[in-house]
DNA sequence: TTAATTACGTACCAATCGGTATGTTATAAG
DNA sequence: CTTATAACATACCGATTGGTACGTAATTAA
């Protein structure tokens, strides 16, 4: 390395990062992302390649930020119950206070480009996965410490969860009636119990 | 009128709708369209207007038709219980067969466009109160009849399956395992019992 | 201090974008 | 048969798209 660069590439990934997520890929013009990120535009291909393996680099950053922050939510309550219900509250607290409401970057993703790329349809995939362990891990705890009944199926409950997941924060794009979410996650919490 | 249209309007746009619900809007380019419709770019102009309001009436299209099929669905089965399950088996057997895999238009309308253009997320939100409402209705027979519990919230219950039916469906874009989406389709289906 | 290397900014590329002006053709009314 | 009207196809518009060639500036190794 002859002559260092003068932008830092995870601050200029984290501008793009935010970027593809509000607005999606194909809506994201390379001069939307110049002007966001601060640089030019051969130093984005030099340093990240092109448009697509920059928002994959930035897609993955997100699902690393998203997988660390819904585990630490998870542990840090100590009952399953209070655990799950903090965090689907949360979520809708989040969302209805967003504006314009970016939801999950990784679900905008499956939504946009999953059917038609399979490097993304897997990328995607597999973060559903990876929560939806973190759920069941959440599950199993409450099941140990006597919470759960013995007879909970962990793992079925904890897909479950994935789907309430994605169907709620796709729902609050349409901002529908607050009731009618909060309606949806305490029916959702009742299969705990 | 002087000189009548050679080609059929409700058939053109259904063309469009094809495409926009496979391709979304950003993706899909007037020459898509042009090709895909089988007609000139100044006849779509002057048939629907620009390129938005095509997508629009495409969407209004979709959003009709949808609605009377899930109507319809809902009502061939005489037991409540037996109508849920077999929307919900349909609707994974109907997705896990599709290539590409296009989802609802509604909801990749939801996704790409109800958050930065009102129009979009009134739309996408009166579509799904809708679905709400037919949900409801279900439910409330099976109350009548006595097939579900008198003290059953049908409100909450049908709002939370439209949560699953978005989850579901956005969900199987990154083509998880199938006994993944098996499972959590029979544990929401729990909530009725 | 020189040479090699790489980042940077500018300016540019062909291709495509959404949208339209225009001339021609077909129809119905008079 | 003429005339008004509107649909048709072609050909075009300026703007923007993703991507790059190239000359300059900065850094390190020799």
């Amino acid at each position: 390395m002859v002559r260092p660069r003068e932008f830092d590439e995870e601050q200029a990934l984290d501008e793009a990062m935010q970027l593809f997520w509000e607005k999606g890929y194909e809506a994201t013009s390379l001069s939307d992302l110049t002007s966001r990120m601060g640089i030019q535009r051969p130093s984005i291909y030099s340093a990240y390649g092109d448009k697509k393996a920059l928002f994959e680099a930035a897609l993955r950053r997100y699902s690393n930020v998203h997988a660390a922050q819904v585990r630490g939510k998870l542990q840090h309550q100590s009952s399953a119950k209070e655990a799950f219900r903090a965090f689907f509250e949360d979520l809708v607290a989040e969302e209805y206070q967003a504006s314009p409401n970016r939801g999950c970057f990784c679900i905008n993703t499956m939504v946009e480009l999953a059917p038609h790329d399979e490097k993304f349809e897997v990328l995607t995939r597999e973060h559903q996965m990876y929560l939806s362990v973190l759920f069941q891990e959440t599950i199993e705890q409450g099941i140990r410490s006597g919470e759960l009944a013995a007879n909970t199926n962990a793992k079925a409950l904890a897909q479950t969860f994935v789907v309430a997941l994605i169907g709620l924060t796709v729902m609050m794009k349409s901002r529908p009636d607050r009731r009618f979410v909060d309606h949806a996650v305490e029916t959702i919490l009742t299969l705990l119990s």
